[in-house]
DNA sequence: TATTGTTATACTCTATAACTATA
DNA sequence: TATAGTTATAGAGTATAACAATA
């Protein structure tokens, strides 16, 4: 049993912790302040999740693309993502010295390259959005109820017609 | 009445545009994706409304975390908005230098700064929130109803709990 | 010893201009 | 002339380490 410590507990309360809660003022009714912290939330998750693959999430969506549309032109594929096709080429030399992805001359216009996937790049991808559905979107659906999730889908699909 | 074009109208269709839309495959599903893309969108049209305002969204938050926490000491500010206290000193050196906020000695710590907006800074800062909502919100409220913006609001706050 | 504000530094992302080889 | 891929470069944003002043 440890001491009863009563005497000198005049702690004289050392923190008096003027911790109020901060107040998000105008912030609370702007929802690009909202949409941006719960965006950094889902990265971060999804970035513990993937750190074992060592892969983040635009290395990821380059992956994807490639494999739902293989023969894509390396400009196609950037350009899908969002990517300007300059910052696309460090991004892409390094799935290809992975030797995750490879470029091969286009048929029909030599200024071009067709994306593909490697059999190791399908199968590392195929492993990758295992590992990503069972822990990162499976935290996602615990915590939005997997009715909700669909209509969240929804709604920021609305959002990106905006700009 | 436009000539009738048809001899040699067998144009050869210079452009076959092999425009077939690109699939996003497995990035269909994932959330992330889709919420980053949403918060692009929102961002970019917050910088196009607040172009004549010169504000960037991470100046016009800590304003408002300033307004509605007068005296708040910097590094709760910072940390209120996930901003780490190294990256904010510039950020905070910037509206000062603007005479928007200001640094003052707080009282009974010497090492802390209280955050304080200047009578520029709140008639600044309200006047930019009048054209957010006006252009901004009104933009968002067009796209997506004013019903779904409380609850996209709702879902989002839940994600941001996840990390 | 620990915390606050600060500087210095580095790494990622993003954006623009310009070059080359093709078209 | 225009386009695809590339290089170089500069600007944001973000993260860590270390220091001085103060607690």
């Amino acid at each position: 049993m440890p001491a009863p410590r009563r005497k000198t507990e005049t702690v004289e309360i050392e923190t008096p912790e003027e911790r109020q809660p901060v107040s998000l003022g105008l912030l609370d009714n702007l929802l690009g302040y909202r949409l941006r912290r719960a965006q950094l939330s889902v990265f971060q998750d999804f970035l513990v999740t993937m750190k074992e693959f060592d892969l983040r999430p635009a290395q990821f969506s380059v992956l994807a693309i490639i494999d739902a549309n293989p023969g894509l032109k390396q400009s196609r594929v950037s350009e899908a993502l969002g990517i300007n096709r300059a910052n696309f080429v460090a991004l892409l030399d390094e799935l290809e010295q992975r030797k995750l992805a490879r470029r091969a001359p286009a048929p029909g216009d030599r200024r071009s390259n067709a994306l593909f996937l490697t059999a190791k790049g399908e199968a590392f991808l195929k492993d990758a959005y295992r590992h990503l559905v069972a822990q990162h979107e499976k935290r996602v659906e615990t915590v939005l109820g997997s009715a909700d999730k669909q209509q969240l889908l929804s709604l920021l699909d609305k959002l990106t017609t905006l700009a």
